[in-house]
DNA sequence: CTTCCATTAATGTATATACATAATTGAGTC
DNA sequence: GACTCAATTATGTATATACATTAATGGAAG
């Protein structure tokens, strides 16, 4: 089969090119590991180890005295990768540019309270523009909890971006998205340089770190020059 | 620390604390294979398991002779799930019910061959209506390259909403996704019962196995019923 | 034929050991 | 001080071995 790097690497490439030939069908049972270990010249060990990646990879599972199989009702769901925005923009080569129309530290208000599930407690408040080549590119508007990110309030969020600060500062545990269209009202008229009635595209991030909520985002785009593209790998 | 299971499993956990705790903060090196063996009565392979575990969780990083260090999270991007519509009607607890507009077997025409990147052969088009709960749900066009998936002409897609099926009848190793907002026109209007010019999202897909492009989608959705939400654990 | 149980064969975990590999360290040289 | 190069050291991979755990198997008992 293939040729280079480590043996478990080998066997694991060789293991999953089958399986994605469709050689190995779901349901398959792929040889034993003293029947690879035969095949391969090398111990039980190695070929254990490639199995392992292929099972945590989710493609194969296996049952004690039973033997290893092709895992075959995979509820796979696709997934999209959410860029930074900055990076996003950077990588389509234009330049990039900042707004921060509006910075505050405050007592958290009822909304603040809802949208980061605190009772109390101090939050920072931003708002900012995103421009890409000199135009408006998105719109943001953002909570920080304080009690969870303290150090946040040093930060000056008119050079570095709210969000790609956090992604690169604060290590987190869960996210939840929600991408909705709607119809340009008041705020997002002279913000973005749109139309009203033009189609927009929100997409609003809540991030954990364990039970706790650290930051809420909210991002609108205008939905005639932006689209959120990415690829993935399962 | 903690007591159950197995020792690199332990070893795995009681790291991944220190780390998302912010006790160990990205960049700090953590303890040498010899110590964390000592520190644990246990061999170095099994240090090292627990080690390779959070490398490929990319929680860690190792660098020969320096030792190993907590990774800067700058590599982490949000991902977004996307739901198999049936799934997620089914998980909000309404009916579903899938209408098949439109099945066509033929010859791939000049937007076929650029939408699913090949220079012939034959392609299955559907055009598909999902419903929740009675109401029009989302508009479905979809491209199928019979060369890649020659069983795809057999299916009943009446019955199970071709997403569905290709998800778990065929294995793919990368897609891409592209979101964007835009205001309903002509076809839409009657399709999912909306007014002209009210925010529709439209979410498209291509998946490829391997240079294959298996198949394109193109989902609309009316801006105003719904919302794109997923939770993510890096 | 069915139930029960010991056998057996597969994976799961762990050990002690060995050598390979890469990069830092530090000694020796210019 | 700057450069060279060998020693050192931590990780990377692989082996041979051992025992634990689980469940399919097949035979004995009812």
């Amino acid at each position: 089969m293939t040729e280079s790097g480590a043996i478990h690497a080998r066997i694991r490439r060789d293991i999953e090119a089958r399986i994605m030939s469709g050689e190995w069908a779901p349901g398959t049972r792929i040889p034993y590991e003293h029947q690879l270990m035969a095949t391969y010249g090398c111990s039980r060990m190695t070929v254990n180890r490639a199995l392992r990646m292929l099972m945590e990879a989710g493609l194969i599972e296996s049952r004690r005295r039973a033997g290893t199989f092709v895992s075959h009702p995979r509820v796979q769901r696709a997934a999209l990768e959410i860029p930074d925005i900055r990076d996003e923009v950077a990588g389509q080569g234009e330049s990039y540019r900042l707004d921060l129309d509006r910075r505050e530290i405050r007592v958290a208000s009822e909304e603040d309270k809802r949208l980061l599930q605190i009772d109390g407690g101090s939050v920072l408040a931003l708002e900012c523009r995103h421009h890409a080549g000199g135009r408006a590119y998105a719109l943001e508007r953002r909570l920080i909890n304080l009690a969870a990110v303290p150090e946040a309030a040093e930060v000056d969020f008119a050079v570095e971006p709210p969000g790609s600060w956090l992604l690169s500062h604060v290590p987190w545990t869960e996210a939840e998205h929600r991408i909705t269209a709607f119809n340009a009202g008041g705020k997002e008229l002279v913000a973005l340089g749109i139309s009203a009635g033009a189609a927009c595209m929100a997409l609003e991030r809540w991030t954990w770190r364990g039970e706790e909520r650290i930051t809420y985002a909210r991002q609108v785009y205008p939905g005639d020059r932006y689209a959120l593209v990415a690829r993935f790998r399962p």
